[in-house]
DNA sequence: TATTAAACGCAACAAAATTGCGTTATAAAT
DNA sequence: ATTTATAACGCAATTTTGTTGCGTTTAATA
């Protein structure tokens, strides 16, 4: 459970009204190791909830800095929560995901070493998503 | 236009019949900067062109190592053209994927040193994808 | 020239995401 | 506390993207 003031603050920092629905969503993203998928949150919710709901908090949340897209590899639209430094006009995301090819988990590498280059022949970097595939540390030892 | 002793050597090389569609896509991805979409070139093609045919030929191209799936902002299938190094069997894709904020275009960056880790907290890295976001030469200069 | 397997063309289908629109509920202004 | 503006919702319909099945055509080769 994701407390109150956390909410308040976050939603009140990111301009979002505090809907039921919102909110829940905004505490599956915080307590989800992984990111999620629009088909992933739909089975999360009642059936009650519906997917253009989803698509419409999913994009807000994203316009106004709280989450980002991750690239997937069924090309889904998938999200993950941003860090705080996060606002609706920069977005920086400096942690590799790693996504396990056995159990098909995706893990946040937090302390993963970035290059800090922020141009390459003349292509100026804001972003940098880092996305590795292999076996994780679980499906290693199996 | 692609000259047919290229044409010739590379659907050789690669195991594919030299359809005149096929050919026509081949050169369009040889005479082209950056990656395409499956929409982009049903477009360039004439409307008789059967979308099936293109994801057919998408498919076998990159399945015999011809041309490479890039990332897309807007989660569509693109591909790149493949370096000559790239065979059926080993797809070897160690650049990083650029895309342009502005025009939306996907670059591939073939020079960008990547980190050499193979493994990061008992997480064996197989695989590693660098998705850049920022403004392309072009767009900077505008 | 005959053979065979890849490629094609058409129709139907499926999944993912979007749009339109009338209704509801939140934030904030009174 | 009530009013007001508008963000968010719910439902239906639609669009976009990509896939599958199947009979026909065509390129490569024997």
């Amino acid at each position: 459970m994701v407390d109150n003031k956390l909410i308040d603050v976050t939603f009140k920092k990111y301009g979002l009204r505090k809907t039921s629905f919102r909110k829940n969503l905004f505490e599956l993203f915080h307590n989800s190791l992984n990111s999620l998928s629009a088909k992933e949150i739909s089975m999360r919710f009642s059936s009650s909830t519906d997917k253009v709901s989803i698509y419409r908090a999913l994009d807000s949340f994203e316009k106004n800095g709280l989450i980002h897209k991750v690239p997937d590899k069924n090309n889904l639209l998938r999200y993950s929560l941003c860090k705080s430094e996060c606002t609706p006009n920069q977005h920086a995301h400096d942690h590799a995901h790693f996504l396990c090819s056995v159990c098909d988990e995706t893990f946040c590498l937090d302390d993963f070493v970035f290059p800090s280059t922020k141009s390459h022949n003349g292509f100026l970097i804001n972003d940098l998503k880092i996305i590795m595939q292999g076996t994780c540390v679980s499906c290693k030892s199996i």
